[in-house]
DNA sequence: GCCGTTTTCGGCCCGACTGTTTTCAGTCG
């Protein structure tokens, strides 16, 4: 059992007992612990044996060591099987949905024996949840709403997951001798937000037609599959535990480029492609690109090949949708689209002093490391009770140590002084005008209630940035539960306003918190906004997140020019934003 | 359940917002 695995059963168990009811900080510790375990680099099934190396790890203590011996001699443990005697497992998809707390879940087990999304739906729907307290009508309706954007989103997952799991399965397969390149194609190579499944195109002299079998044979008996799906000449698909499925091809090296293209697509992009091909006397398939009438190869070892001999310049992955890339390659008019090494500042980060979780020092040598010139702290403000958010005194005292750490590094990076503001629900912010004024970096952002009405958190938001003080505009849309339609009238407001005011977007790089998509982007480079891509770090190795930022900047067709933090330095940057008043 | 002790139990991030209350429980961040 690997440490992930460990990590989610006692987070599952943690769960269970929230909706046991049992003490909230037994549950926490559950919680810690399962995050905790995530952390850890070595493997916690090869510690078992001495359970001293397990007790040293924080928030791990002797009740929690036994579970996980457990855990991973038996595949549970005793208080999960107690658990679930009780409760069903289905009940722990049902606190994913919006409203749905433990006390609720608890509730409607109890009253209905409702256990699972469906037979909510069907409760929710003959009026059951009625007649049970505190649940009306609007509660209903939101829970109805919530259940189907469930739906439409639980089957994908996020890049930077689907990212990891890609690493750790093509390592695996390279243990094999003789396969030398895997490239993840489709959508994650397309730098999508969410994938629907793993595509990976493995190449080298193990992949050549007489000895691919072997090769094949060790994809499919790889330790971390849990169902094989189909084995193939050349080809393995299997899903792993979290049912996402991995497609594996094995190619030999004249075809990768051709194969690498077809993969990659989109299906939109591809078809385009083709169809450039048979006008020019030429077919392209997922083997190579062909002439017609005699069917020579033309190009199929690689992709800058296969597009320059249809005279189109090379098409980074990113603007494959067909949305005007094709048009643009073949007038040699593509942007040099920006790249993680044209940033040179992150301005939005977290330390220990409110929920990050090192220190100011920490995050500036980590950035230091990354090759960034300027960085920003901006930890919370109060109104984020939760973070140990900052009051006015402890705001001030920590741009003091800010600016402290800053002269100790001597130049080798610039540390400015600033906060994350909270925009309250009339608009203001929720720190002194006066401590503002003291921060070279407010980025004014809204946290709780992202459900409510439209037009209410259009007008909290058009407020906040009204107040001088605000230089960035965190997070600006709110996310998840908005309509589309409602959405898209909601942040063309917001970022027309930005403009106007001078007030820098941001667009926060961590796929979990990213919530300008492509077409925002594209929005906010349409209306003039400034733009600032950062990685709310709230740990050094979170400033790593920056690349998935830059691949959402690049499929928005975004350069150096329009995004604020490539300026090379800390005074560049500053002279960008909006005037301090 | 963990931790840190003044070694044996008390402390452990908490405030805003919503719905359906008629004074607050539950959810969220």
């Amino acid at each position: 059992m690997d440490n992930i695995t460990i990590a989610r059963l006692l987070d599952e168990t943690a769960a269970l007992l929230e909706i046991d009811a049992a003490d909230p900080f037994r549950i926490r510790s559950y919680r810690r612990a399962a995050e905790a375990i995530e952390q850890q680099t070595t493997q916690l099934s090869t510690l078992i044996a001495d359970t001293k190396q397990l007790l040293a790890i924080p928030g791990i203590g002797k009740a929690m060591a036994a579970n996980i011996v457990d855990l991973v001699n038996t595949g549970t443990m005793p208080l999960r099987d107690e658990l679930l005697t009780k409760y069903k497992p289905t009940m722990l998809e049902l606190l994913r949905l919006p409203g749905m707390g433990p006390k609720t879940v608890a509730l409607i087990w109890s009253s209905l024996q409702v256990a699972d999304i469906d037979a909510l739906e069907e409760a929710a729907k003959a009026g059951h949840l009625n007649k049970l307290p505190r649940m009306g009508e609007k509660f209903t309706t939101k829970l109805l709403k919530g259940i189907e954007d469930h739906r439409k989103n639980s089957s994908r997952f996020r890049i930077d997951q689907a990212q990891d799991h890609a690493e750790r399965i093509s390592e695996l397969i390279r243990a094999f001798p003789g396969i030398e390149t895997i490239t993840p194609a489709g959508s994650l190579r397309r730098g999508r937000e969410t994938v629907g499944d793993l595509d990976l195109l493995v190449t080298g002299p193990a992949c050549e037609p007489d000895v691919v079998a072997a090769a094949v044979e060790h994809v499919a008996t790889l330790p971390l599959i849990d169902k094989l799906l189909a084995k193939g000449q050349n080809k393995v698909s299997f899903t792993l535990r979290n049912n996402l499925q991995v497609d594996v091809r094995l190619l030999p090296r004249a075809s990768y480029g051709a194969a690498l293209q077809y993969f990659t697509g989109s299906k939109m992009h591809n078809v385009a492609l083709r169809q450039r091909a048979i006008k020019r006397g030429l077919t392209l398939s997922e083997y190579a690109l062909l002439r017609l009438e005699d069917n020579k190869i033309i190009a199929a070892a690689s992709e800058e090949e296969i597009y320059n001999a249809l005279d189109l310049d090379y098409i980074p992955p990113e603007l494959r949708e067909n949305c005007g890339e094709l048009e643009a390659a073949a007038a040699h008019t593509l942007p040099k689209l920006i790249t993680l090494a044209d940033i040179r500042g992150d301005l939005h980060m977290h330390t220990e002093a409110t929920d990050g979780r090192d220190t100011i020092r920490q995050m500036a040598e980590a950035a230091i490391a990354r090759g960034l010139a300027y960085i920003a702290i901006t930890d919370h403000s109060k109104n984020l009770a939760m973070t140990n958010g900052l009051d006015d005194a402890r705001a001030l005292a920590h741009i003091k140590r800010i600016r402290e750490v800053d002269a100790e590094m001597q130049g080798r990076i610039r540390v400015l002084p600033g906060i994350e503001v909270d925009i309250l629900a009339e608009g203001q912010l929720d720190l002194d005008d006066s401590t503002l004024a003291q921060m070279d970096i407010v980025v004014a952002s809204v946290h709780s209630r992202f459900d409510q009405p439209i037009e209410q958190m259009t007008d909290r938001i058009l407020r906040a940035i009204e107040n001088p003080h605000t230089r960035i505009l965190g997070h600006p849309t709110g996310r998840k539960v908005l309509k589309r339609e409602a959405y898209a009238v909601h942040i063309d407001t917001i970022l027309k306003r930005a403009a106007e005011l001078g007030v820098a977007v941001e667009h926060n790089a961590s796929p979990a918190r990213s919530d300008l998509n492509d077409l925002n982007l594209r929005l906010a480079k349409q209306h003039g906004c400034k733009i600032v891509v950062d990685t709310d770090a709230h740990a050094t190795e979170e400033l790593d997140q920056m690349r998935y930022g830059i691949t959402q900047l690049r499929r928005a067709w975004l350069t150096k020019d329009d995004i604020l933090n490539t300026q090379p330095t800390a005074e560049a940057l500053l002279s960008q934003l909006r005037p301090k008043p």
